[in-house]
DNA sequence: CTGAAAGCGCTTACAG
DNA sequence: CTGAAAGCGCTTACAG
C-alpha cells in the first residue's frame, strides 16, 4: 500500500496526494477531501523512511542517559519525549550504563540512524566520543560540562543556590554544628556539591569542620556507613546534609538503628528529590535538582541547534530546597554524647504532635518558596 | 557524503562498497581491506533511512509503556533495549500515562515509522487501539491480557505461586491471622492479585477473613490509610500482604506512626519488588515481579513474530518471593490489644540481634529459591 | 568476484 | 491548482 495506489484509485497524481498528506495549501479543498477519504478507505499509512530519505531530516532525537534505573532519569526522559511527542518528533534513547567507552558507541547508533539531534545527559562526557556527531554537524547538547562549556551546548547546573538554601534552612532551624556526606571526588558533580556545601557554610559564617564531612559512594551504603561514622565522633553535627538522596536514604537507616531519632535529634538533608523522598520515614527535605527544567532547556537546545550553528549562552538551573519532615529544630540538649542519644531513641510520636508539626512545616515551606520566587523566576530566563 | 563518493573513491562501484558494509561474503579480502579504508578514511557513514526503504525493515522496535515514572517500567525498558542493540535493534519507546484513548495514538505514531514490532507493556488493554498495527500485520505481544490471550502474543503472569510462597513463609513463621491489603477491583491486575492471594490462603487452609481485607488505592498513602484501619481492628491480623511495593510502603509508615514494630509486632509483605524494596525500613519482603524476564519473553516473541504468524503458546512468568527484614516470627502474645501493642512500640533494635535474623533469614532464602528452582526452570521453557 | 541498473516510497522544483 | 519526472541513498537480482 503506497502513495501511488492512492493516487490511482483517487485518480490524481502521487504529487497531489503527497500535498494533501503534508497539508500544503495549494490543493482546492474538494480535491483534498476526495483523496483523505481514499486514503481512510485504504488504511494508507506513509512510509516514513521514505519520506526522510527525500527530505533528508528524520524528525527523530537521541537521547543518551547514564542508567534508566537511576531514579533520576525517568522524569528527565519522560518530559524530553512529551516535548518531542508536541513537535511530532519520535525519541531514540539509549545508556552507556555508566562506561565512557559505550558513549562513542551510542552516538556512532544514532548518528547512523540519522537522528536530527542528541541530547547527552550523562555525568561525565569525553569529548572524544563526541566526534562521530561533531563530523557530521549534528547538533548536540549536554548535562553540566563546564569544561565543554564554550564549544557546545550545555545546560549548567548552578548548585551553590541550593545548598545555600539548605544550609540557611537549617541556621534557621538552630542548627551550627552541620555535617555533609560527600561523593567519590574523582566524580565532577560529586566534587561540585562538595565545594557547594562548603561555599553555603561560610556564607553562613558557620565553621567547615574536616572531621564531619565523610566521604563515601553514591549509594544507600555508602550514606549508611557515612552516617554511622559521623554518628561515633565524641563532639558531633546536630545536622547532615547528603550528596544524593539514596546516600540520604542510607543515612536514616544509621540513624534509625543507632537509636538516633530524625528529625528530633538529628536533621537529614538529601539532594536531587528522587522519588522515594516522599516516602522515606520521615519524608526527606531535600534539594531538588529540577529534571523537567533540565529536559526543557536541553530540547529547545537543540531545536535551536539545528535552525542556526550560533552558539547562544548555556541556559542555567537552580536546584531548589524542598522541606519536608526530616528537619526540625535542634534538640535543646545539643552535643551530648553518644550513649545518651542512644538511650533515648524512640521512634513514636504522638499523632498530635506530628500533625501540628507537619502544619508548621507547610507553611514554612510556601514562605521559603515565595522569598525565592522572584529570584528563581529571573534564573530561569 | 554517501556511497558513491566512497566507491568512486576506492574505484569500485555502489555494489561492492554496499558488499562490504553488509558483510556479504562475496567480495575478494583484497578489495574489501581497501573499501574499508576509504570508508574509514571519508569518515562514511551509512544512511539507515535509505537502507530501511530498500530492504523494506526498520530494525527499529516499538515499546509502549504506561508510565516511566512508575518504577515498575525502568528495568523492563532497559532489558529490553539491551536484547534489542545485541541484535542491532533500536528501540522507540511512548508511553500511554494510562489513557486508553493515548494507545491508539501511541500505536498509529510507531506503525508510521515503520518499526517491525511492537510491545505493549500497559497493564490495560484496548483492543481497538491494536487495530492500526494489526492492518499492517504488525506483530505485537502484550502483558497479561488474559482476554486477548488467543488472538494475540502475551507474556502471561500467573500471580498463584508468588502469592502461595508469601502466605506458606508467614505460615512457616506462625502467622495465621493474615490480611491484606487490596486494590480497585476495576483494576484486572488488583482484582488478580487478590483473588490469587485468597486462593493461597485457602490452600494453607487459613481463614479469609473480610474484615482484614482493606481495599485502597495503589499508592503510598492508600497503604497508610489502609493500614491504620487494620490496626484499628480489635482483632487484627499480625501480618498484612499488600498488593505493590508503594502500598507496603504505605503500611510500614502507618505501623511507624501506631508504635507498632515491624517486623516484630507485625510483618508486611509486598508485591513487585521495585528499587525502593531494598531501601525501606526494614527492608521488605516482598513478591518479586520478574521484569527483565517479561522484557526477555516479549521481546523473543516479536522475533518469533517476524519469522511466523503462526500463534505459539504464550509464555508464563511467575514471581517470586524476595524475602528480606519486614518479615519475622509471629510475636508471642498475640491478638493483643491495640492499646496493648502501642505501648510496646519501640523501633530500636540491638545490631546483634539484628545481624543474627539476617543471616537466619539469609539461608531461608536461599532454601526457598532451591526447593521452587526446578519448578522454575520447567515453567520458564 | 564484480558491476550496471532497477527500484524501495516518498517530495518538490518545474512547467503548465 | 495539478501533474510528470527527477532523485534522496541505499540493496540486490541479474549478467558476466
Amino acid at each position: 500500500m503506497d502513495i501511488q495506489q492512492v493516487a490511482k484509485r483517487a485518480k490524481v497524481s502521487t504529487a497531489t496526494v503527497s500535498r494533501v498528506l503534508n497539508r500544503s495549501s495549494n490543493v482546492r479543498e474538494k480535491t483534498s477531501a476526495h483523496v483523505r477519504r481514499i486514503i481512510e478507505e485504504l488504511n494508507y499509512v506513509p512510509n516514513t523512511n521514505a519520506r526522510n530519505l527525500r527530505v533528508g531530516r528524520t524528525r527523530l532525537f537521541g537521547l543518551i542517559i547514564s542508567d534508566i534505573n537511576n531514579p533520576f532519569f525517568p522524569e528527565l526522559i519522560d518530559a524530553f519525549e512529551g516535548l518531542a511527542a508536541e513537535q511530532g518528533i519520535e525519541v531514540i534513547f539509549t545508556h552507556t550504563n555508566y562506561d565512557p567507552r559505550r558513549l562513542q558507541n551510542c552516538v556512532r547508533r544514532l548518528v547512523e540512524r540519522n537522528v536530527d539531534a542528541i541530547a547527552i545527559m550523562t555525568s561525565e562526557v569525553d569529548e572524544q566520543a563526541l566526534q562521530e556527531a561533531t563530523k557530521v554537524q549534528l547538533p548536540l547538547v549536554l548535562l553540566n560540562q563546564r569544561s565543554l562549556q564554550d564549544k557546545y551546548r550545555n545546560v549548567m547546573v548552578e548548585y551553590s543556590r541550593g545548598f545555600q538554601e539548605a544550609v540557611e534552612h537549617l541556621r534557621a532551624l538552630g542548627h551550627t554544628a552541620i555535617g555533609f556526606i560527600a561523593g567519590p571526588s574523582h566524580l565532577r558533580s560529586a566534587q561540585r556539591r562538595r565545594e557547594a556545601f562548603c561555599l553555603a557554610l561560610k556564607r553562613c559564617s558557620l565553621e567547615v569542620c574536616p572531621e564531619w564531612i565523610a566521604t563515601t559512594d553514591l549509594r544507600v551504603e555508602g550514606g549508611k556507613i557515612a552516617m554511622q561514622q559521623l554518628l561515633a565522633l565524641g563532639h558531633r553535627p546536630t545536622a547532615v546534609v547528603t550528596t544524593n538522596d539514596l546516600m540520604a536514604v542510607g543515612a536514616l537507616q544509621a540513624a534509625h538503628l543507632a537509636g538516633v531519632s530524625v528529625p528530633k535529634d538529628l536533621s537529614v538533608i538529601g539532594f536531587d528529590d528522587l522519588p522515594i523522598a516522599d516516602m522515606t520515614f520521615p519524608a526527606l527535605t531535600t534539594i531538588r535538582l529540577p529534571r523537567s527544567e533540565i529536559a526543557h532547556h536541553a530540547f529547545i537546545s537543540l531545536l535551536e541547534g539545528i535552525r542556526t550553528t550560533k552558539v547562544t549562552p548555556c541556559p542555567v538551573v537552580y536546584p531548589r530546597l524542598i522541606i519536608r519532615q526530616s528537619t526540625a529544630p535542634v534538640a535543646r540538649t545539643t552535643g551530648g554524647s553518644r550513649e545518651a542519644k542512644l538511650s533515648k531513641g524512640n521512634f513514636s510520636r504522638h499523632p498530635k504532635t506530628l500533625f501540628r508539626t507537619l502544619k508548621r512545616r507547610a507553611s514554612t515551606q510556601v514562605e521559603f518558596h515565595e522569598r525565592h520566587a522572584g529570584l528563581t523566576r529571573v534564573a530561569q530566563k
